[in-house]
RNA sequence: GCCCCGGUAGCUCAGUUGGAUAGAGCAGCGGCCUUCUAAGCCGCGGGUCGGGGGUUCAAUUCCUCCCCGGGGCGCCA
């Protein structure tokens, strides 16, 4: 419908420049929706982007745009000149026809298109090391991910869901300690450092308590599944535990084991699922990592200093140079990192979407240059970055603290209010923006308070008229019965136009890397149906009247079509009753 | 000190890539109503878009300088 129009503007415009003797090129002009309904249903600045142009005000240019657009062809009913010097347009009644007939055609596709054309895309996310439990910023990062990943296939792109994750360095070493310590602990065989021990300064971690040492990591992980991790490998692998060495590598192994298969149950709570795992080990066995400083240093990329090795980054441009290298022999994260992501090249996507916390966002732009220097389109990875989590209940923040392992997990989180209120809160702020999830509101299952619910039940709500239909022996409407000439309230035109936008939002959302537009989409449309089926005095779907019902009942499926679609792509359950 | 992100109605936030009189949901006020599933429906009030300067037909949107809040600035990940 768009299109169309844009296309008739365009010959008009040309039209308009030929008769001026300008031979030049059609202005990119825009073609919006106006925000307010007297504006008409398009708005046009093509007459405003000429003025300086042809040297004439632009009302009078919109005149001349006006006449060269016509009727275009029936499509529009009538169009006007306005403001500054916008065209207004209002199309004809028949379009709504069109949509209706369009939205029930393509049912679950509807609002999908093949802008991706197939490519493919990599989008990497969540990402978090097997350390612990997921926190919310995991969740955070798992929604966006996922539904960013859902609105690309909607699009017509190749996508592949990945999860990379660290499993080569310190931080898991210091897991496999912690558990170790944990272990020998509940043996008597070590001592616990009192909690007050972790606050006070580094210098005074002790060595040893009551005659038993202290074996426990100063910067060790300190939550509750630790111990519980202790008493497996006890277990498994109690004959090890005494050596530092044996045991530690042991306890990590298992560790890694277990709280992965928990990730995973988190992952699968909800319901995401990636095709693809990878991993920092892989890369050091497959010499991935060591091919990638080789050919940096080849490349006059890095060189050596202090004992450790370089990247030369102030040379790509960038702030400072970093170690790929430490002193000790062993690789800083970058250097896997470097190999991963020229992996990612290697394995032929068009298009890297790396979806990170705030806290990882210097470090973007060394992975990009890093990989740069390695030849690779490095102007090809894009960055999706969130912002953190506050938690809400009553007016005040819920403290939580990484450290003490004092945190709300997700799967607290998703049983305390379930999967689709998580997607939904989780998915509703743009990601660049921190994200103030509200327990009282999340908690409510009240349709009105909590917007999960008010949009699922806006769906659930054309299920219970269509019930009511087959009751009374009303027959609903399909593609070709279907009839929008009854349809005239304005209530009914704000509806249908609503239902037009979709396609648009998912587009802008995807292109964009924006899923929250979806969301917002979601509760408008709600916003408008709710009201429409409650208010009975004025008018009800189900009359008298069969026709005015039967284009009603087509409205109804138009509505449940854009609500239903906008709920898959968000990951939300469509219920038929609640 | 430097870098990144935010600052829009009492609160939580949108704002279609520079457009017309800046919106939604809650909260507040007024009037109706008794449900195609759950108290709903209609209307009203409410704003120096953090502040100054600039760019142009047009700035919440782009540039610049300040203010406030959050995050980051390791041979940690």
């Amino acid at each position: 419908m768009k299109e169309k129009l844009q296309d008739a503007l365009f010959s008009a415009v040309r039209q308009v420049l030929d008769a001026a003797d300008d031979a030049g090129e059609v202005p990119a002009f825009a073609l919006e929706l106006p925000k307010r309904a007297d504006h008409g249903d398009f708005a046009c600045n093509a007459a405003m982007l000429l003025a300086k142009r042809l040297g004439e005000p632009p009302r009078a240019i919109a005149e001349r745009l006006a006449a060269a657009l016509g009727d275009a062809a029936g499509l529009v009913e009538r169009s006007e000149i306005a403001g500054p010097g916008f065209l207004n347009i209002w199309l004809s009644a028949a379009r709504w026809q069109a949509l209706m007939r369009t939205v029930l055609e393509l049912g679950p596709r509807y609002g999908h298109s093949k802008q991706g054309d197939g490519r493919r895309v990599q989008v990497e996310f969540v990402s978090a090391n097997p350390t612990g439990p997921l926190t919310l910023g995991h969740g955070r990062q798992g929604v966006l991910g996922d539904v960013l990943a859902r609105l690309l296939e909607a699009s017509g792109f190749e996508v592949t869901r990945e999860y990379y994750f660290n499993n080569g360095g310190r931080q898991m070493r210091v897991l496999g300690e912690s558990v170790r310590a944990r272990a020998l602990e509940q043996l008597g065989r070590a001592a616990a450092p009192p909690p007050e021990m972790f606050e006070a300064d580094e210098s005074d971690w002790p060595t040893e308590i009551d005659g038993l040492p202290v074996l426990f990591p100063r910067d060790g992980y300190q939550g509750g599944y630790i111990a519980v991790l202790a008493e497996e490998a006890r277990a498994r692998h109690g004959d090890v535990l005494d050596d530092a060495a044996l045991g530690g590598d042991a306890c990590r192994v298992l560790a890694q084991e277990h709280i992965f298969e928990d990730i995973r149950a988190t992952l699968e709570r909800m319901d995401i699922h990636f095709d693809v795992y990878s991993n920092e080990m892989d890369l050091y066995e497959e010499g991935k990592v060591e091919a990638v400083l080789q050919d940096l240093r080849e490349t006059g990329n890095v060189y050596d200093a202090d004992g450790a090795v370089w990247l030369r980054a102030t040379a790509l441009g960038l702030e400072r140079d970093r170690v790929l290298v430490k002193s000790s022999g062993e690789p800083t994260y970058l250097l896997p990192d470097l190999a991963y992501h020229r992996e990612k090249f290697r394995r032929g996507f068009d298009r890297v979407i790396d979806v990170q916390g705030a806290d990882h966002i210097e470090q973007f732009p060394y992975v990009c240059a890093g990989v740069g220097a390695l030849g690779c389109p490095a102007e090809r990875i894009e960055l999706l970055m969130n912002q953190f989590v506050t938690l809400t209940r009553g007016g005040e923040q819920v403290k939580q603290s990484t450290r003490k392992a004092t945190y709300v997990t997700v799967d607290e989180l998703i049983a305390d209010v379930g999967r689709d209120v998580f997607r939904f809160f989780m998915i509703q702020r743009k990601a660049e923006g921190h994200l103030d999830f509200d327990l009282d509101v999340a908690e409510s299952t009240d349709w009105k308070k909590n917007p999960a619910y008010t949009v699922q039940y806006a769906h659930a709500r054309t299920h219970g008229i269509e019930r009511q239909a087959a009751e009374q022996g009303v027959p609903m409407p399909n593609a070709q019965s279907v009839e929008a000439a009854e349809l005239v309230l304005p209530e009914e035109i704000e509806l249908l136009k609503k239902v037009a936008e979709f396609p648009a939002v998912v587009a802008r959302a995807a292109e964009s890397r924006e899923p929250h537009h979806v969301a917002y989409y979601a509760r408008e449309v709600a916003g408008l149906w709710n009201p429409y089926v409650q208010d009975r005095k004025r008018h009800r779907v189900l009359s008298e009247d069969a026709s005015l019902t039967s284009g009603r009942l087509g409205l109804t499926l138009a509505v449940r079509g854009v609500l239903a679609n906008a709920l898959a792509l968000l990951g939300l359950s469509a219920p038929e009753r609640m």
